[in-house]
DNA sequence: TATATATTCAATAAAATGATTGAATGATAA
DNA sequence: TTATCATTCAATCATTTTATTGAATATATA
């Protein structure tokens, strides 16, 4: 068995690969995505205790995905590099079309929703330049408070029900959340609907919009 | 810890990476991407015993990367999806963004090789187009036979010293390879320099330039 | 049919990974 | 200072992964 640097590549990109090869760090990445986060948080979002969730954060630094600055008694996990979103999003990709099991899962989990076609990136931009839409994050509020799509209203969708009165039903209503696998903005748009709203959901969510350069808002 | 749907998205994908998690199954991808061949072809190429060389594929095919059929006394492995191709190139993008080890390997082993900026796709099929330059395909042998760029001469590395007669001085030569990481054509075009040629390598291989949809020969 | 070849399977042992626990560290606040 | 809080570390055990070996299976050929 050769030791080349040809094999020295590989095991750097296994690396990479094993970092992302457990459920509870692609959960957290998914989290961390939303804006540096403390440890506490991070283990709270994921379900998982503060000292495992610390363990998988730490997989994750050593193998380039995230960056752990302090920040006073805290430790704040971000995304290292955007380029992570590109890789999730082709690991799920490949899911998608390659396992069973995904489409199954989604047929059961989102319900009648899969119905609901995502409006583009481009389109809600030129909407908005329109002056044609009302576009609401459903993220929870620290999520919203950590950077969200400039201009966006924040109504997470606990509040969703009983804020209905703020939202113009003349206007149309576009809904993001965390990213393509995560469900509150399906679940928005189908209680707006209900409610009689014309209302759609934006491909992806929140760190796409922003790795992709469209206009955010952070502290 | 809850197990509910989004748990089992998580696990799903998880699995995908974890197919990509060692760096004998990304070796063995690599090859794969070349065209379907047999277990024991494959474990030569890697490097592998033949048991090893099948219970790593047995994993890849269990996850869904790739598929394989019998053919007479053989099994031949080729890749499931296209896309495949794609996540090992957001794998690979990603190390040599976030890890240091890359690029102190690729320089030490692609040497004075880096100043080689890569042409196009797009470029080679408008020169080829235009007549202007010779394409050669420097893998082995048997690798040109599974599939190559149409028109590309097979002159593998091996062979390139002995064969340079049958090159016209007065045409510019793009040679290729496996693909992004491999050194072949890094070497031939180095080679073909020293000797007075006009010589560049083409960007990334053979995998994904059929993946592209470009001009194809196959059997 | 018997024999050879290609591949997979089953069993094993060594190594790595994952979750939990409690102690240690670093920083803030009383 | 002491107390408190957030996080990491170290130790442990259970589980999983990996490589090797030799046997089993499937196909082709003599």
């Amino acid at each position: 068995m050769s030791t080349g640097p040809k094999q020295a590549l590989y095991a750097e990109f296994a690396l990479i690969a094993k970092a992302c090869a457990h459920p509870h760090r692609l959960e957290l990445l998914e989290h961390v995505a939303q804006g540096p986060m403390s440890v506490e948080m991070l283990a709270e979002r994921a379900g998982l205790s503060v000292a495992n969730a610390s363990q998988h954060l730490r997989q994750l630094r050593e193998a380039g995905l995230v960056i752990a600055t302090r920040d006073g008694k805290f430790v704040r996990y971000g995304l290292a590099d955007e380029a992570v979103l590109d890789l999730l999003a082709e690991v799920s990709r490949v899911a998608e079309r390659r396992r069973a099991e995904v489409t199954r899962v989604v047929s059961g989990y989102f319900d009648q929703l899969d119905a609901m076609e995502p409006i583009s990136r481009d389109e809600l931009e030129a909407r908005v330049r329109a002056g044609l839409v009302t576009v609401i994050d459903v993220r929870p509020r620290e999520e919203y408070a950590l950077g969200h799509v400039a201009g966006a209203l924040c109504v997470p969708l606990a509040e969703l029900d009983a804020r209905l009165a703020e939202l113009d039903p003349a206007q149309e209503i576009v809904a993001y959340c965390r990213g393509t696998w995560c469900v509150l903005s399906f679940e928005a748009v189908a209680r707006l609907r209900d409610r009689g709203f014309k209302a759609w959901r934006l491909e992806a969510g929140y760190p796409e919009w922003r790795a992709a350069g469209r206009p955010c808002e952070t502290l």
